[in-house]
DNA sequence: ATTTAGCACTCACTCAATTCGAGTGCTAAC
DNA sequence: GTTAGCACTCGAATTGAGTGAGTGCTAAAT
């Protein structure tokens, strides 16, 4: 296999390019200072390298370049645990000091200071909602013809949608019909709502007046929809920071992918848990060739899983990010943990 | 002042320009239909028209560039109203045609048809919230030591935070003290809340036990902050196409503006009603030298007034911006009148 | 058997020189 | 007042020499 001076030149190799973006020659490494051999040796050894898929040149007479084979077995198998500054560390205690206990704005503020500590794109999916349960319905009337329904799970998500109330209903038997709501569906995991709706609430309502059917097929539209889980990116402009983004195309292409909240949710909920990394090609879109993104995932309650995210170059600063993403998840479920 | 032949070729370069962002020269105007004179005359008229500062050069032999009193004079008197296409108003009778009556995905949708029947960047300005009444507030209890908070204004806006119960306190408790809130806090403007709070309730709370107030002063907590009025941004990806924005410098300090949520906010706050037009150094910040910024107000209920806003290079196709601004506002006061 | 020094070779990059063409201003004729 | 003609300007694209950081290979040194 790899010789224990091949492995130093890889990771100084990777190390010096994440570093500079800019490939690395052998002289310039035999000057470092952990290395004590020749350019000569160096360059026998780079070759030995290459030969494996580690590293590739840019053209034939350039410096070196770490593969996505060669990132794969740094972060596999070089990667040294990198203790956090206190900055960052500072600048995460702050973040999640803040009182008001609300999912949202602690996980706004997460993307937010992953950005901005990294320099990378963050991407944060919500945990999915689906397993939440109904808490409270609640309705209030804004005139006599709207009302706003307020759904509010155990996790203590909140949606609110407004909705037309029939003339001929009067708020009495609106409430009537809330409170009938209430009992039947406390509990039920919100993708049982539109089952448990359509069958057991219908034939409820039945025996009921006119009104109140008509007043419930405007409410359920209220209910239905959109349990949406939703994406926080932060740090959107920090690609075109990168010097491997000075392409506009490739930065458009990018940011194409990134917005279709769709495939990016499901991107991040294909991993495991824990940190996971995904380099260059492992990436299912082509606009990521020279990206990576790495996951790592936090829980809210007892199975809401969500997951965030960073994404950047190939050439990225894994060991720190890594870390990073370990410490802040972890901060994030235990957080959550305390809330509920 | 300036001749019908004058006027005519200013019209047709600024037309062009903003067609082709190319300068435009004598000799290709010279070949388009409107204009049946030879490239020399039109070298004198665009000489004069230089001279009274409506056109630029770009280097001394090039064509001729719109300079932003040329802008200026264009959108106050050479503009010709633009129908919009049958495609773009039914793209917008669409989006307007959700049954689900809520305030905030109108605006972002509209946002998102404004960006993407434009190709430039809209940033929409949610309506003031401040003079909104409150409606009502519920708590809604998740387990003994947390709940949520929500309040309802009579715009149907929505909002909520969790906040800590202490210990000591049940369920019956918070009620009345929900109640006491509810009776005297109906109908107060948001503005006023704090005011409120600190005085009248304070004193009235004071007759009641330990509990009360202490509870009282986690939901003063929650209730207080942040009725921000929200930015809505759609594509701003759309810059990155645009040719003046090629330089990554450029786009990076005009994202670094849009940014700025309170800035922002401000500078589309300052328009009048009806649509305003802000040509490049008309707009306060450096990062917008070579943008415009077009807004149009729209209102909600009787007195709230949010904003709606284009933003691209000056060279921007104004008669369409403008046309579709107006259709938009329209619009949106239209539904929201229709709503409450 | 490694390691190192030396040498020829490669290739991207920079910079100046050159050309090309779209454009102008000016003048004289229409 | 309008147009044709001409000299001139200047940015953009092209070319070619020079530079330097890098390589691979071979032969000597360890």
């Amino acid at each position: 296999m790899l010789t224990d001076r091949q492995l130093l030149i890889l990771q100084v190799i990777i190390d010096e390019f994440i570093l500079t973006a800019q490939p690395v020659g052998s002289r310039s490494l035999s000057k470092k200072e952990e290395i004590t051999h020749s350019s000569a040796t160096i360059r026998n050894d780079m070759a030995d390298l290459e030969e494996m898929g580690f590293l590739e040149k840019t053209h034939s007479s350039s410096g070196r370049v770490p593969s996505e084979k060669g990132y794969r077995f740094y972060v596999d198998h070089l990667l040294s645990p990198l203790r956090l500054s206190n900055r960052e560390l500072i600048t995460i205690k702050q973040a999640f000091n803040d009182r008001r206990m609300e999912f949202e704005r602690i996980v706004q503020k997460s993307a937010g200071i992953l950005s901005e500590l990294t320099n990378y794109t963050s991407i944060i999916l919500g945990p999915e909602v689906f397993e939440t349960k109904l808490k409270q319905l609640q309705i209030v009337p804004l005139n006599d013809q709207s009302a706003i329904a307020i759904l509010v799970t155990d996790t203590g998500h909140v949606e609110h949608r407004a909705f037309n109330v029939p003339v001929e209903m009067d708020q009495s038997q609106l409430e009537k019909l809330v409170n009938i709501l209430n009992d039947r569906l406390r509990g039920v995991p919100l993708v049982q709502l539109y089952e448990k709706l359509q069958t057991e609430i219908l034939e409820l309502i039945k025996g009921h007046t006119d009104q109140h059917n008509h007043a419930f097929s405007y409410l359920q539209a209220a209910l239905l929809d959109d349990h949406e889980t939703k994406l926080y990116i932060g740090g959107k402009t920090n690609i075109l920071m990168q010097p491997e983004f000075k392409d506009l195309e490739k930065v458009r292409s990018l940011y194409a992918i990134i917005e279709k909240e769709n495939e990016m949710a499901d991107l991040l909920r294909s991993g495991e848990k824990g940190v996971h990394v995904r380099i260059g090609h492992e990436n299912p879109f082509d606009a990521m060739q020279n990206c990576s993104l790495i996951t790592a995932s936090y829980t809210l309650g007892n199975e809401q899983v969500g997951t965030i995210a960073l994404l950047g170059p190939t050439r990225m600063e894994y060991n720190r990010v890594v870390s990073l993403l370990n410490v802040l998840s972890k901060q994030m479920t235990d957080t959550f943990r305390a809330w509920y």
